[in-house]
DNA sequence: AAAGATTAAATCGTGTACGATACAAATATA
DNA sequence: TATATTTGTATCGTACACGATTTAATCTTT
């Protein structure tokens, strides 16, 4: 029974969640100079980028919940890099702080982009189809989180 | 200390990585009728197309390892949807056997792709833009395998 | 203001991911 | 042909993801 429709190749499923995973590894050598995993990093871009907020914020930018996130957050918690505080306002929310450190690593951080970029270089795409492809995938990115919500 | 390097929406990983989870929840209903997750579906796609194959095969084509295979798969045989088997010929190799079960629920799955497709279908992004996507995706996917490897 | 509905986190259980390591079988090399 | 190396799986520990549920706080409604 030939069915092309079901080839890995003709997946838009598999290639980006394969994609996702080795460009996660690609990222670890310097994660690890930072001393955090590839979510935890995330969490502190939106740290970095938006300041202090809550649980529930930090969700909405990654698309993740407090199941995922209240573990994840008290490991950052550990590390010294944020601090987890209830509101005084609003005793439901618990607010993520940067700490110093958490503040410091961000220079660190600065460094990671370009290395990234150079890492993937390569002949056969050119920073403009980059570029294009970029803007496609916040597009999808945009759909799907109408179409899961 | 401004640092749009350190955008989201400057990143690719970040997009790649939230765009990979929120299509895996557009699955979810469906492989839900298959009695599948996600990962088990992407191994039974690879049996599908390329028959009865060993577990480092599988691995290959899906960029996964036995240290995450093996469970999965063990999980796919409680199902009765494959068999396990230490080959004859070479006693490290384990061999994975579609069972009837396993090859019938191809049928099902055939319903699949169009009912995806079909939730997929926006008016910001146009069929050539997500054929050209799907070609970068893949080119990319190529590139990053080189470089983790 | 009391009852009901909503919201924000947290918890729990299952299933991946994946680096590191172990181990046995097969292959290569001295 | 012994020994060393490589290969194919499996195991272990840590860290996500995420659906489902729980709990407490806040908001809405009557």
């Amino acid at each position: 029974m030939n069915a092309p429709e079901l080839y890995l190749e003709n997946q838009l499923c598999f290639p980006l969640y394969a994609t996702s995973r080795l460009t996660t590894k690609i990222y670890a050598p310097y994660l690890e100079e930072l001393g955090v995993t590839y979510p935890q990093y995330l969490v502190l871009l939106t740290l970095w980028q938006y300041n202090d907020q809550s649980v529930t914020s930090i969700g909405k930018r990654l698309y993740l919940e407090s199941n995922t996130l209240t573990p994840l957050l008290k490991r950052l918690e550990q590390k010294r890099l944020i601090v987890r505080s209830r509101s005084k306002t609003d005793e439901r929310t618990v607010m993520i702080t940067l700490t110093d450190a958490g503040k410091k690593l961000k220079k660190k951080a600065l460094e990671i982009p370009k290395k990234i970029i150079a890492s993937f270089e390569d002949d056969t795409i050119t920073e403009e189809e980059m570029i294009f492809f970029q803007k496609t995938l916040f597009k999808l990115l945009n759909v799907l989180n109408d179409k899961t919500s």
